[in-house]
DNA sequence: AACGATTTAGTCGTGTGCGATTTAATATCC
DNA sequence: GGATATTAAATCGCACACGACTAAATCGTT
């Protein structure tokens, strides 16, 4: 008999508790700096790759504009970017880092080091885990696009063209 | 050469979007009974034991009373249990499920396995998932708790070259 | 050119999550 | 036995996160 399934089975609980449990450790670091978790996470897309519009963040982090348009204009009140308005296509927010912006960039560039210390395992072992976990969201966001009961299938309006 | 990191990079970013992802697979299964997935871990810990303090049920979710107290009392409103101060320690308050909060344990029984399938998943992969991701929790609480007094502090942006 | 459909952000309401603080009850110390 | 410390929940303020909706701009078809 397989039994009722209690917390100790459920891989979603895992995850959840895990990423609260990230969220503890980078606390401290990110304070010192004055960001939260998903604040880091947009200024991260934006160092990668400045100039961004809203929904291209939304969609490197799987966000809601919701949650973005106000997270946004907090970043923007502290200081370290700018939205625009697109002249071309009004409808669209551009967002640009600020000087400040870009030189936060270097107070944060310590961060992952402690983060990486802080699972206390080799990168190599991470790499994977994460890659499975990558593999396990890529399923999770099919099934919730496919919704119900197995038989329909959806047809994705855009190729994804994921990494690894 | 490492280069500069990415939101690629990001294991913990991997577990938060991921998180995220089984949130909107639970939505709709939990939406039929009329819980959020929060309330659905609490209720799963109660089917578990019944009769848990705020503090035990908040001990085995890692969530904090301030968290815990306003969800509980929307259980309690929905009528799936009671809340009742301890008679011999005042200070705690017992959790017990009404009848209805048994109930629903039925209609929730689906669930896992609906879970499961939108995983794609073999259970021995998720199985090993689950214990690598856990095997990470723990290492990140011990961090997290040992921050302040073990010898790992903040390192400065200079030293961060040598780290990958 | 006209007008309905679509797209992009933004607003609003609800429900987490947590740190800091508070309140009340119990434990401890002298 | 009474002052003090500790503990368990609760409260408060802030910041996500999302669904439902809105507003404005653009697109598409005729």
């Amino acid at each position: 008999m397989p039994g009722a399934p209690t917390l100790e089975h459920f891989l979603c609980f895992a995850l959840y508790s895990t990423s609260h449990a990230f969220n503890r450790v980078y606390k401290p670091l990110l304070d010192a700096i004055g960001l939260t978790y998903p604040q880091y996470l947009v200024m991260t897309v934006l160092w990668e790759q400045d100039g961004l519009l809203v929904g291209q963040i939304g969609e490197k982090l799987a966000l809601e504009s919701s949650t973005l348009t106000p997270l946004i204009k907090r970043l923007e009140a502290a200081g370290l970017l700018q939205r625009t308005r697109d002249t071309k296509d009004e409808r669209q927010v551009r967002v640009t880092l600020t000087p400040r912006g870009r030189a936060i960039k270097a107070q944060a560039a310590s961060i992952p080091a402690c983060i990486l210390e802080a699972t206390g395992q080799a990168p190599e072992q991470l790499m994977r885990l994460k890659g499975d976990i990558d593999a396990l969201r890529n399923q999770l966001e099919q099934a919730a696009q496919g919704g119900r009961s197995g038989s329909s299938r959806v047809i994705t309006p855009r190729e994804e063209t994921e990494h690894g």
